[in-house]
DNA sequence: CTTGTTGATTGAATCGGTTCAAACCTACAC
DNA sequence: GTGTAGGTTTGAACCGATTCAATCAACAAG
């Protein structure tokens, strides 16, 4: 592999043993004398020798020891966005005490994620299903490979994956505002179906291409009603989870007469940007607004004031997938996880 | 390697041809009359075939077609430092055009990652230096594969690198600032040795082990003697490049009877943690203090007021590094790339 | 002096492909 | 009818290790 091209083979001879021996010396030490095996060893050394080459254990072993993380999303997804880096950081954690390798894999062009897919040396993937996730499934399935699907958007249940109470968390997060006593609220949406931003209706909700945001809208109405608010009452703003849509959204939401005291955002990296945006406009959070998000990335807690939100238990929904996949024992049912509401300055009761 | 173990052979077999060109069929499918070549994929498909292994392929080829990003640092660490995610995420897009599997490898204990490094299915590395770079070179020398060392801090021209000009970039920087006026300057800088914090003197820069940051305050030094500020009045505090040294630094410099109008931040990490603080503490930037960075990390670019910073081009290191490593071309002399000034808002003259 | 046992070593088969020289067709020209 | 060129197909070697049944040496017990 390397330059020299030395092989086990070549040791064994120089050093007057069977390949078998050699073999042993650097694999199953304690099975070969002593004295042969520094002898082994030494020639190994004055060869160059590398070690056994991987690739070779590996055909072998028929295990590669990595698994591997896709998204039909741009490579650099995985470092720019704040959920897919708390959620990789999790992961990595869970590998790194494994010993497992990660590689990360991943391409918008369906051409290039096919062929991504294909040829990544791993033993089982886990999916990043944000957007594009049957697409992501479809091509996996072909690989023949272990895989588990997060945040999978679809309700498919033959499609192995763990995935987060969005409706439960949603409700706890609505639950949390009205107890504070606000009444007037509006969501801020991550995505119902493609490409599409604006305002959305209630109809459109329910017929939307992507469940986690349905869900979650139905969580806070659910828990909404309970305090006598109606969902025609809520205004929902369907956002692509970028600044600009953001910004549009809430120029949208506070040019109406009576805007919101709070607010309710799919996703921290969305009640963050509002955050600013409010700051911007000179209205105090949670003074004029509380604000809610939801995932529990990092960054919720290093802004002033702290985000309250809904927090998705990375570690445990990372040890899952991982687990799954290494182990091969992929649930055959979809399994759920609890969200918690972590409570920080973002949300206060309204003025008055 | 999947479930119903079907190799090559096999399907070779039933479709009643050669192993030969049942191999053909997959890899070079233009060579095989199309006719045949309908056949053997049906009968593939038939099987349940999912394709050539890689393994195999592999082990004949002998190429991976991946890189290993490595660092002396937890997994987690790829996600979280701002410098490493910027970086990442231009290495991540040159591999993404050239079709190369990244790999992430990196753990904080030596053990650990020795294990990872000897055991990572790669053609060759990309070394992360920042702290704990000799370690990371040794082991990965032992690999004996192509790689190539970033952000080395070490004189060591024996270490293939490509490294950024620290100390050209900091005399630009230190200079962007004198011209605009200011003349009480104070640097945070990161770290020179191991496991310290605090201010430091002049001899000790000197006597630095890591090298990155003693190039960096020589540049300040040379720009700034040249507007007749002596490198004795100017404050250096190390920090660790972690919110808590660096708050320790602002305290302490902010605590003379007469704080610096500018401040030297050593990475934009630390100029960026060192602009809320002196937010919060009601010091308006760029009005009372001034502050430039340095790397040019998007994240910069996304506060306000923008920091002004000197920017690595990340696109063209990991252009350089992936395309090393790739083509076994490593230079045999440490390349060094420039940066350049971004002013933004952080810096304007002086008050008066 | 056998026989049995233990521990180290060997040799060959195997993992799942790729590759390349040689054999095999056709088809067409002379 | 023979020769030649082209495109296909074959078969066997090879990539670099691991593994396991078989062998061997040495020594204890009967």
């Amino acid at each position: 592999m390397a330059k020299g091209t030395i092989r086990l083979a070549d040791v064994a001879k120089a050093a007057g043993v069977s390949q078998g021996t050699a073999s042993n010396v650097f694999s199953r030490p304690d099975v070969v004398r002593e004295e042969v095996r520094e002898h082994v060893l030494e020639t190994a050394k004055q060869l160059g020798y590398a070690g056994p080459s991987l690739t070779g254990r590996l055909l072998r072993a028929g295990k590669v020891n990595a698994i591997g993380v896709a998204a039909a999303e741009p490579l650099a997804y995985f470092f720019d966005d704040p959920w897919a880096r708390a959620l990789l950081a999790a992961i990595a954690q869970v590998c790194d005490a494994s010993g497992t390798g990660l590689a990360l894999v991943s391409a918008k062009d369906r051409q290039k994620l096919d062929w991504t897919i294909k040829s990544a040396l791993v033993d089982g993937f886990i999916l990043l299903c944000v957007e594009g996730g049957e697409k992501l499934v479809q091509l996996t399935r072909e690989r023949q490979l272990p895989f588990i699907a997060l945040a999978l958007n679809d309700d498919d249940p033959s499609v192995p994956s763990v995935s987060v109470d969005n409706a439960g968390g949603a409700a706890t997060a609505a639950r949390h505002l009205a107890e504070l006593g606000h009444r007037r609220f509006a969501v801020l949406a991550t995505e119902f179906s493609y490409d599409h931003v604006g305002p959305v209706g209630i109809g459109e909700i329910e017929r939307a291409v992507y469940s986690t945001s349905r869900d979650r809208v139905t969580g806070y109405w659910l828990a909404l009603e309970t305090f006598g608010i109606r969902r025609e009452d809520v205004p929902v703003y369907e956002t692509d989870n970028q600044k600009a849509s953001v910004e549009a959204g809430l120029e949208y939401l506070f040019s109406t007469p009576e805007p919101p005291t709070a607010i309710l955002a799919m996703s921290d990296y969305i009640a963050l940007l509002t955050m600013s945006w409010l700051q911007a406009r000179g209205l105090s959070v949670p003074g004029d607004v509380s604000l809610v998000g939801f995932d529990g990335v990092p960054e919720g807690g290093m802004v002033e004031p702290g985000l309250t939100t809904m927090a998705q238990p990375f570690a445990r929904i990372a040890e899952r997938a991982v687990r799954a996949v290494l182990d091969d024992a992929i649930p055959s049912e979809r399994e759920m996880i609890g969200v918690a509401l972590v409570v920080r300055g973002s949300t206060a009761p309204p003025k008055q």
